[in-house]
Formats: structure tokens, C-alpha cells, sequence
DNA sequence: CTTCTATCTTAACCTACATCAATTTTTCCG
DNA sequence: CGGAAAAATTGATGTAGGTTAAGATAGAAG
């Protein structure tokens, strides 16, 4: 089964005629390890999802530091949302941490399918307060956790992760240096003393 | 003219007979100051219009700290979106912080007129587009922004609302105390010697 | 393999903001 | 009004995490 088909029945239920029929305005495209699907400055009119491989979105500030927003793997979508729905240039880089298989999509193509397909709209709204749900999450845990603790639940939803993305970019997702994430982690294995 | 109408014009264009339909799924409903819109533990079925008022959405932590996720005044929706969509019981508080003049719509309401009017469901898609996008813009400053670039941002995002709410409500807002608020305003005011 | 570079770790020191505690100021309401 | 309660301010001190710098590991490229 198509990993989107599979991706979009967990949601709506589309018949599979009309997949293949959506399928039409996806385009797959590939880009390898360290390339840049978006960087600063430009017009979004696209956004990816992940059929394999791994990417950061993120940004770097006055100072050169880099902040990450977030990652995406196997099943997510991905792309410089501000930019995206704002339609103002972009201020985010989207890196591959890995090389990718991605499926491309314009937005004007989609709106265009909103309004003949009722059910997909619905479904990019359900993304939509998927999203917003985990942002809203995201702003309360940097509002009352520690470090360590959004470390804990940032291993909890990206399973698996720490093997595929460095430890200074999960460091710069969480908010604090590299150096810092790496003195916790050792606690971590110590206490139970 | 009606606010709601002036508010869903500004995104979509509606008949004004159609306005006046979609307004019977709308209950208009008056709260006092101080009183709890919306408390942990409960099912959350409606979101509100704001016609007048002002109100915040907070947590408490085990710790008994406050932490506000947001803000509402006129011409803006407000409840407790995570368990509103999610369907879990709610997590937050939604207070009154002056007396409010609210419309009380029911989601399941919404949902049934979005089948039959394809716009207001663009209309909804695009409001929570919106709300995305500054989230995900929270998230970055949080990130990459000392407190006070953060109170100043904010001062911004929410003009004229420093007399309506508390400082330890501001403060709270932006992962600080009050003190430290107290503290950063002062100097605000001094720098040009 | 080996070299080069990126990443990670460790340590000493520093700073923004927190905490605690004592006043002062404002707000509320009888 | 006036007095109690809530909020804001100020000061002294504490601490999580930042900064700087050096050394240790580990990937990638030849």
C-alpha cells in the first residue's frame, strides 16, 4: 500500500480511485544527506511528506546560533510552515539529515482539490490541529519543565531519533547549548545511586 | 454591523443571509469577572467568540505556578483548544479577567455546517492556519529571545492590553516571574541616560 | 587504513533569572 | 471613605544553564 494512501486513511477515508487521482499532483523528488530544500529568503509554495529519510527544520539568529523548530521522519510532513501560510519570505532552512524520498505538493494544487474534495480538506484540517495541539504542548512544557524533562518527552515523541539526528540539534529543538544537554545526559545514567 | 460578521468577512466572503443562518448555532452567554470559563478534568465541547471582554487560558503546575498560554479580547476565539480537539478532558483553565460578552458555538455544530458550507470550513482552516503560524513564532522566540525582547514582542502582539491584565499574569506569559518583570520594566524606562 | 574535521565531553567560571523575604502601592468592597 | 487583601516593587542570595576553552572521539574523505 502507498505510504500516503496508508498516511491519509488513518484520518478520512478515501477510495483508493481517488487517491491515485490526488496522487497526480504529488511529484516524488529526492535530495541527499546535508542538502537544502528551503533556505531564508525565499517564496514556499510547497510542502513535503516523508516517505524516507529525515530532516530539521531551523533557524539561525543574529548571534549564528541555530534554533530548531522540528524534525520530521517517515510519515510527516514538513516544509517552512510560516512562510507556507503566510506567504511572506522565508526565514527557516529545511536541511536532509539523511538522504530523502519526498513527495512534493503545491498549495494552489491542493486548494484547488479542497474544493472538489470536501474530505481532504478535512483532513488538512485535522493535520492542522494536530499541529497546532503539539505546538500549544510544546509552549506550556517550555513554560513549566526543566531541561531534562523536555528532553525525556522530546525522546518520547521522536522514538528512535537520537541515532539519527546530532546531539546539538536536538540540544538547539530543546533550547539549550550542546554542552548542556551533554552534562545531563550523564546524569541521567548516574542517579539511581 | 454584527462583530462576527465583521470578523468572518475580513477572511471569506458570506451572504449576509447566510451570516444570519450560520449565527443560530451561536449562543450568546455573559460571564462576571474572576469567573472559570473552562476548569481541568471537563469535556470541551464549545469554543468562544469574544464580543467583549478579556480572558486568559492558563495551566497550574504540581508546583501550584501559573502558566498562561494565551490571552483573548474582542474579535478574537478563545477555550481550551487541546482538550476542544484532542477530545481529552481539559488540562487548563479559561478565566474571565473582566466581564465578558461571549458567543458559545458547540464544535460538533460547526462540523455539521461545514458539509453543507465548504467556505466556512476555509474560513476555520484558515483562522487555525493563523493561530499556527504564531505559535510556531512563539516557539522560535522563546528560543532565540532574551525576557525582554520577548515583553516587547508582546507589548506588540497585544497593544493596549497591559492595563487590562496583571503584571504576574504578563509574566507568567512569558516564562518569568514577577519580579523579574518587575525588574526588566524598570529598566526599560531608564536606558536613555 | 590514516588524516582531517566535525562532534562530543569535561571543567572552570559567569550571568540571567529564580527564590525568599520584607515593604510599598493598588485595588476592591463593605 | 477606610481598611483588608491583592499586586507590585526592592534587596539579598541561590542556581540552572551559558560561555569559553581544551581535550577526546568519531565520521568522512582520500
Amino acid at each position: 500500500m502507498h505510504p500516503l494512501y496508508r498516511h491519509i486513511e488513518k484520518r478520512i477515508s478515501l477510495g483508493e480511485e481517488d487517491f491515485y487521482n490526488l496522487l497526480k499532483i504529488f511529484k516524488e523528488v529526492n535530495y541527499s544527506r546535508k542538502q537544502l530544500l528551503i533556505k531564508p529568503g525565499q517564496e514556499i509554495n510547497y510542502q513535503y511528506f516523508v516517505i524516507e529519510g529525515c530532516l530539521r527544520t531551523f533557524m539561525i539568529d543574529q548571534g549564528g546560533k541555530e534554533h530548531t523548530v522540528q524534525f520530521a521522519v517517515e510519515d510527516w510532513w514538513t516544509s517552512d510552515y510560516i512562510a507556507y501560510y503566510t506567504h511572506e519570505p522565508s526565514i527557516l532552512y529545511v536541511e536532509c539529515i539523511e538522504d530523502c524520498k519526498l513527495l512534493q505538493v503545491k498549495q494552489s494544487d491542493l486548494i484547488l482539490r479542497f474544493q472538489q474534495s470536501p474530505d481532504l480538506e478535512t483532513f488538512f484540517r485535522g493535520q492542522l490541529e494536530s499541529a497546532f495541539v503539539a505546538f500549544q504542548k510544546r509552549i506550556l512544557s517550555n513554560l513549566y519543565m526543566t531541561a531534562e524533562e523536555r528532553y525525556s518527552d522530546f525522546l518520547k515523541s521522536y522514538p528512535n531519533i537520537e541515532q539519527r539526528v546530532k546531539n546539538y540539534q536536538i540540544a538547539s529543538y530543546l533550547g539549550i547549548t550542546p554542552e548542556s544537554l551533554s552534562r545531563l545526559r550523564n546524569q541521567r545514567t548516574k542517579p539511581p545511586a
